[in-house]
RNA sequence: GGUCCCAUCGUCUAGCGGUUAGGACGUCGGCUUCUCACGCCGAUAACGCGGGUUCGAUUCCCGCUGGGAUCACCA
C-alpha cells in the first residue's frame, strides 16, 4: 500500500531501485532536456487515434487530470499516430472535441501547443532518430536486420518442434556491431535487454514491483521505417516533455519494466508510475461495444452529462468513504492516488445513469444556465425556443430527466405547437366517456382569475369536489389534452406554464375530437 | 505455458485485529400523490476455500481455487 501524504507525494522523487545508469550520461543530448523544474507535476494523456474515445481512456484521462488540477501541475495531451494504418486526424479530431466536452482542458497539446512540442508522434520523427541512434552508440541498443520472414519462419519453426513453447527474439543480431552492418538493408532498433536482475519500481497504486529481467525480451524500439513502436516513442516523450507521474491502465503494467530500462539506458531519471485497475465488462471480460455505449461519442450524443459520466467514472476504483456524488472542485480536492483500488472492477450502466441523474437533478451539482444550455441544443428541431420557457419549466424537468436527451423529450408539449397526442392516451381519456369533464373545466378555467399554479390547484380541487368528481377523474384527461401524454409533470404547472390562452385552445382542441 | 496482478452483497465500494460487516446502484415491499417522476421508510443480499499467527481474524502470512493483464516491426 502507498504510504506518505498527498502533498508528499507532489513532489517525492520517483524511487527507483538504485542500478547502474551510467551508460550515456552527460552527453548534450541529455544535457538538452534537463533542467525540467520538477516542482510542479507534469502529467499527460496519450490517446492514440486509432478510433473513438474509449471510457476506458477517459477514466485514464481524468486521473491524471484531476492530479495536475490539485497539485498546480501541467496536463499534457499527446497524441500517439505512430500506428499509421490505423490512425487519422479524423479520430484525431474526435478525441479533442470529446475531451473538450468532458471539460478535460489541457495546458499544452496539439493545437495551441506548448514548450514542448510538437505534440503529434508523428511531428517528432528526427527526436526519435536522436535517441535511436545515441541508444546504439552507446550500445544499449542495436541494429537487427532479420526480417519479418526470418523471423516468421523462427516463430513456425519452434510451433512445430513444441507448440506449446512463446517464441522469444533469438539474439541474432545482439551481440553484432557496426562491422556486421548491412548497408542498404532494412533493419529494426532493438533494445539490448540485461539477462539476469530484476526491475522494480514503486507503484503509487500497486506497490513495490520486481519483474526478472529474463522474462524480457529484446523489444524493438523502431520499425524498419524509422518510425519509432509504443514503448519507446513513449519513453522518449515523456522524458523530453519532462512528464514527472504516468498514470495508466494495468494493461500497460507489463511495459513498466520495459520503459525502465530505457529510461536507465538513456540515463535519465524516470517518471513515477500508478496503474489503474481494469474496467471489464458484464461478464468479466474485456469491455466493448456488446456492453452498450463505450465510446463518449455515444454518451454526448444520448444526452448524458458529462460531469455525470466523469462522477461514475472516477468512483471506478477509486473512493473517498461513502460519497457517491462529486461536484468537480469537490473531487479535485479530494482525490489521490493513495485511495485508487487495485481489483478490477466490472461496467455498469445502470449504475452509471443513476449518478448521472444526480448531477441533472441537483442545480448544486449543474446549475440552471448550464442546464439550459444543455437542453437548449437538446431542444434544436424547435428552433429558437423561449429562454424564460426554459428557465421555467427547469423545476419540473429536473427531477423526472436522466438525461438532457430525456428532458428535451419530456418537454415536447411546451415548445411544440399543438401536442403529440399518444395514440392510446387519446382513445382512453380524449374519445370515450373519460372526456367528458373536459368541457365543464374549459368554462372554470376560463373563468379563473390568476392562471398560476399556486391558485389553479387549489380552485379546480374545489371545483372537482362540488360536482362530484374525482381529481383524476378530470386531472388525467386534461393532461392528455394539454401534453399528449398520461405522464407528466404536475397538471398545474403544465397550465401555468402554457399559459391560460393555450391551455384553453388545447382543451377545446380535445373536446373537438369527440 | 512464462511473468505479473487481483479477490467484501448481483454491481461499484467502506473497512486498515475486537463492527448487529456500513453506503450506493439494482431488486422487492410500503408511504406520499392529479399521472409519471422526485422524495421518504423498510426489506433483500457479501467477507471464495484450507492452513497458520493471535486471547481474537473480513483485516496479517502461506497454500489452493477462481478471475484478470500481458507475452507484435499495435498502442
Amino acid at each position: 500500500m502507498l504510504s506518505g501524504s498527498s502533498a508528499n507525494a507532489v513532489v517525492a522523487p520517483s524511487r527507483r531501485q538504485g542500478s547502474s545508469r551510467e551508460r550515456i550520461r552527460d552527453t548534450p543530448l541529455n544535457s538538452r532536456y534537463e533542467g525540467h523544474p520538477m516542482t510542479k507535476p507534469r502529467l499527460r494523456f496519450a490517446p492514440s487515434p486509432t478510433g473513438y474515445l474509449h471510457i476506458g481512456g477517459v477514466r485514464t484521462a481524468l486521473f491524471n487530470w484531476l492530479w495536475a488540477r490539485k497539485t498546480g501541475g501541467t496536463f499534457v495531451l499527446r497524441i500517439e499516430d505512430t500506428d499509421r494504418e490505423r490512425s487519422t486526424v479524423e479520430n484525431e479530431q474526435v478525441i479533442l472535441r470529446e475531451m473538450r466536452w468532458l471539460g478535460l482542458e489541457w495546458d499544452e497539446g496539439p493545437e495551441q501547443g506548448g514548450a514542448h512540442g510538437p505534440y503529434r508522434q508523428m511531428e517528432r520523427l528526427e527526436l526519435y532518430r536522436e535517441f535511436a541512434e545515441k541508444l546504439v552508440t552507446s550500445g544499449a541498443a542495436y541494429r537487427c536486420y532479420a526480417t519479418k520472414e526470418e523471423l516468421e519462419q523462427a516463430r513456425e519453426a519452434l510451433r512445430l518442434s513444441d507448440p506449446k513453447a512463446q517464441f522469444r527474439y533469438p539474439g541474432w543480431w545482439r551481440d553484432k556491431g557496426p562491422s556486421d552492418w548491412l548497408s542498404d538493408r532494412p533493419y529494426v532498433v532493438r533494445l539490448r535487454t540485461p539477462q539476469s536482475g530484476h526491475t522494480g519500481w514503486n507503484d503509487l497504486v500497486f506497490g513495490e514491483q520486481r519483474i526478472p529481467n529474463d522474462t524480457i525480451q529484446d523489444v524493438v524500439l523502431v520499425r524498419s521505417d524509422g518510425v519509432p513502436l509504443y514503448n519507446f516513442g513513449c519513453v522518449v516523450d515523456d522524458y523530453t516533455m519532462g512528464i514527472t507521474l504516468v498514470g495508466r491502465g494495468r494493461d500497460h503494467m507489463i511495459n513498466t519494466p520495459i520503459q525502465l530500462l530505457l529510461y536507465q539506458a538513456l540515463g535519465v531519471e524516470p517518471p513515477q508510475f500508478g496503474h489503474l485497475p481494469m474496467m471489464l465488462g458484464k461478464g468479466g471480460e474485456k469491455l466493448s461495444k456488446r456492453h452498450g455505449a463505450v465510446s463518449v461519442g455515444e454518451y454526448r450524443e444520448e444526452g448524458f452529462p458529462a460531469v455525470g459520466l466523469l462522477n461514475y467514472l472516477v468512483r471506478f476504483g477509486w473512493s473517498f468513504g461513502d460519497q457517491e456524488v462529486f461536484a468537480m472542485p469537490d473531487l479535485i480536492e479530494k482525490f489521490d492516488w493513495s485511495r485508487t483500488s487495485r481489483a478490477d472492477g466490472k461496467f455498469d450502466a445502470l449504475k452509471l445513469s443513476a449518478i448521472a441523474f444526480e448531477h441533472m437533478k441537483s442545480p448544486a451539482l449543474i446549475d440552471d444556465e448550464a442546464y439550459v444550455v444543455a437542453l437548449r441544443s437538446a431542444l434544436a428541431r424547435y428552433g429558437t425556443v423561449d429562454e424564460r420557457k426554459l428557465h421555467a419549466v427547469l423545476p419540473t424537468i429536473r427531477p423526472r430527466a436522466k438525461t438532457f436527451a430525456e428532458a428535451a423529450e419530456s418537454v415536447d408539449w411546451l415548445f411544440s405547437d399543438a401536442p403529440n397526442y399518444d395514440e392510446k392516451s387519446k382513445e382512453k381519456f380524449l374519445l370515450g366517456d373519460k372526456a367528458k369533464t373536459l368541457a365543464p373545466l374549459l368554462e372554470f378555467l376560463a373563468a379563473a382569475p390568476n392562471f398560476v399554479a399556486a391558485e389553479l390547484e387549489p380552485a379546480v380541487k374545489a371545483w372537482s369536489e362540488a360536482n362530484g368528481y374525482g381529481l383524476g377523474d378530470v386531472a388525467q384527461p386534461a393532461r392528455v389534452a394539454l401534453t399528449g401524454r398520461t405522464f407528466s409533470p404536475g397538471l398545474f404547472d403544465v397550465m401555468e406554464l402554457l399559459g391560460r390562452e393555450v391551455t384553453l385552445g388545447r382543451l377545446e382542441a380535445a373536446i373537438r375530437l369527440r
